[in-house]
Formats: structure tokens, C-alpha cells, sequence
DNA sequence: TCTAACTATGACGTTAACGTTATACTTGAA
DNA sequence: TTCAAGTATAACGTTAACGTCATAGTTAGA
């Protein structure tokens, strides 16, 4: 049996999936369409750390760690986050699961105050759902007026082209 | 009568609308809600010209201009285009516009080398605008499918609020 | 064990899209 | 006519998001 080279960040609850290790940086990278240096700068923005690193600190990279950074990439690409919004986006969204692990395992059997703090956080996070669905419907609604605009360009397009016969 | 203290790039072909000498730049910057550098810069890049200059060589812009300026911040933010992009775009536009004034001035009495090129002219605006409408599409079904998820988020958040009382 | 291929960590370079500053000139109302 | 407020041009500065390079250490297969 190989001994384990890997070295986990957290509790290593889950096992690096692929044929044992982890995935390699450039790897990771080239599945993603992205550079190495990318990966190394989200780290370095606490964007994205690799769930495990080798003993001699090379990073080694999970699936999970893959999926989490396409999310990251979409919100880049699809709607055009800058890293800090990515960043704060990130945050609430962690910050709402730990929410949701705490309650299912309390099973209301809370204080008082641990009940208003988690109101509080709950009311921050729609708060901040509801600026970026605002938003977002702003951003759809005109893109799909632009796109109406295109397509009546492609028929007088078309239009033309048929009269040219 | 005050004499005309403008000049105008092309042939003055509508007068400038508001009291007389059109749009100065730092007005023109403020309602479009940006600086009177990117407006320069923009001009620079050759995206957008004021249709007029003072006689000691100062912008000044139309409602026309304005309008433009608007079109291409909206390429910008909501399309996520970069300035060489935008011009691009509108070098097509332009292109389309001419076409169609040739050809309705001109009424179907070309040579067929003029056609030849009309169509040509055709067929590569509808090119782009397909490739245009194709990323717009792909786009818009990755911003729909996170404004799901944003909304299942704010379900979610709002259940956990209710129970919590 | 060896070694080719990969990686880590600085640190400096690059590009787009402007911001800022300096200097000189224009404008338009009083 | 004057002059405060705005403008032009030129040139250097800035920021985000990486690219690139140098140097040294790591990995994994033969």
C-alpha cells in the first residue's frame, strides 16, 4: 500500500477522487481554461485554496475545488463580477451554509441571542440576494432588448439580400 | 443675430439643438454619468466624434452624440464588450447604414459588380451579427439560470426566517 | 536512484481604460 | 474689456488581473 503523500487543510473528509493525490495545479488549470498563475492568484485573494497540499507544498486540487471554481468563473465571465464582488459573493454564500448546518444540527434548541443572529445574518443575505436579482433583471432586460434589435437586423439583412436576386 | 460660432465636421446638417452651440464636454460627460477624459479617450479610439468644434477648438457635442455615447455605454456594461469590440460593432452598423442608403437612393439600377459587393457587404454583417446573437443567447441562458438559483437562495432564506419565529 | 517534467515563490512586466497634473488657451457673462 | 470658469493637449500615474522570468525545490516514472 503507497502511504498517503497528501497532506489535508481541513479534517480530509473527503478522498482526493482521482487515482490518489489530488489534481495537479496545471491540470487543474487547463480543465478550467485558465492559467496557473490564475489559480495562484485566487489563492492569493482568498478566492480559492486547494483542499489538500503535498507534504513538500505542491497544491493538489479536488473536484470539488473544480466545481467551485467554475462557479468563480462564471461570475466573472457571465456577469462580469470584478474578484472583490466574486469575493463578497463567495463570502455570503459560505456564510448562509454555515447557517443552514448550524440550524439543521441545533434543531431549535437555541438561545435567544444565537436565534437573533441568525436573523440578522438571514436578513443580510436576502438583502444582498435581492440587490443582485435586481440587478441581474436589469442586465436580462436589456440584453434581451439588444437581442431583439439584432435579430430585427439579421431579417432586414436577409430582407436585402433576397431583393438582390 | 449672433453670428454662428461653430463649425461643423461634416455639412451642419442639423442644427444643434439646445441654446444654440451645442453640448459642452463636461455637461455632455455628467448626464451620461462619465468623465470628460473618456469622452476624450473615446474619441481618440475613434469611437465617438462631437459633430462639432468651436472655432477656437473646443467640443461641442449634439443630442445625436449623446445618444451614440449612450449606445456605446450600453455595449459596455450590459454586453461586457471592451472599446475595440464596441468599435467594431459599430464600424458594422455604420457599414449596414450606408449599404442601405446606397441602395435605396440607387433603386436596384447597379452594375453587378456593385451587387456583388453589396451582398458580399450583406453576408458578412450577418456573419457577425449571428455570432453576436450566439453569444448573446449563450449568455442570457447562464444569467437566467443563475437568477433561478439567486431565486431558490431567497426561497430558502425566506423559509428559515418564517420557521424561525 | 535518477532525472525529466512539474511546481513554489518572489519579483518585475503588461494591457486596458481611464485618472491626474501642468501649462496654455477659450468662452461667455458682467 | 475682463476675468472666473471651463477647455485642449501632452504626458505621466493608477488599478485590476494576470503574464513572464529567474531561481530553487518537488514528483513520479523508468
Amino acid at each position: 500500500m503507497a502511504a498517503r503523500t497528501v497532506t489535508s487543510a481541513d479534517h480530509d473528509v473527503s478522498p482526493p477522487s482521482p487515482s490518489e493525490g489530488g489534481i495537479r495545479i496545471s491540470d487543474a488549470a487547463s480543465t478550467a481554461g485558465v492559467s496557473a498563475r490564475t489559480l495562484r492568484y485566487y489563492e492569493e485573494l482568498g478566492l480559492l485554496s486547494p483542499s489538500l497540499y503535498t507534504s513538500g507544498g505542491e497544491r493538489r486540487y479536488t473536484e470539488e475545488d473544480l466545481i467551485q471554481l467554475n462557479r468563480i468563473l462564471e461570475l466573472r465571465e457571465v456577469l462580469g463580477m470584478n474578484l472583490d464582488e466574486i469575493k463578497e459573493f463567495l463570502t455570503f454564500e459560505t456564510r448562509l451554509d454555515e447557517l443552514r448546518t448550524t440550524y439543521r444540527a441545533t434543531k431549535g434548541s437555541t438561545t435567544k441571542k444565537a436565534r437573533a443572529e441568525q436573523k440578522e445574518t438571514l436578513r443580510e443575505a436576502l438583502e444582498l440576494n435581492e440587490t443582485l436579482a435586481e440587478q441581474l433583471n436589469a442586465k436580462l432586460a436589456r440584453m434581451d432588448s439588444f437581442r431583439a434589435k439584432l435579430a430585427g437586423d439579421a431579417r432586414r439583412c436577409r430582407d436585402l439580400l433576397a431583393e438582390l436576386d
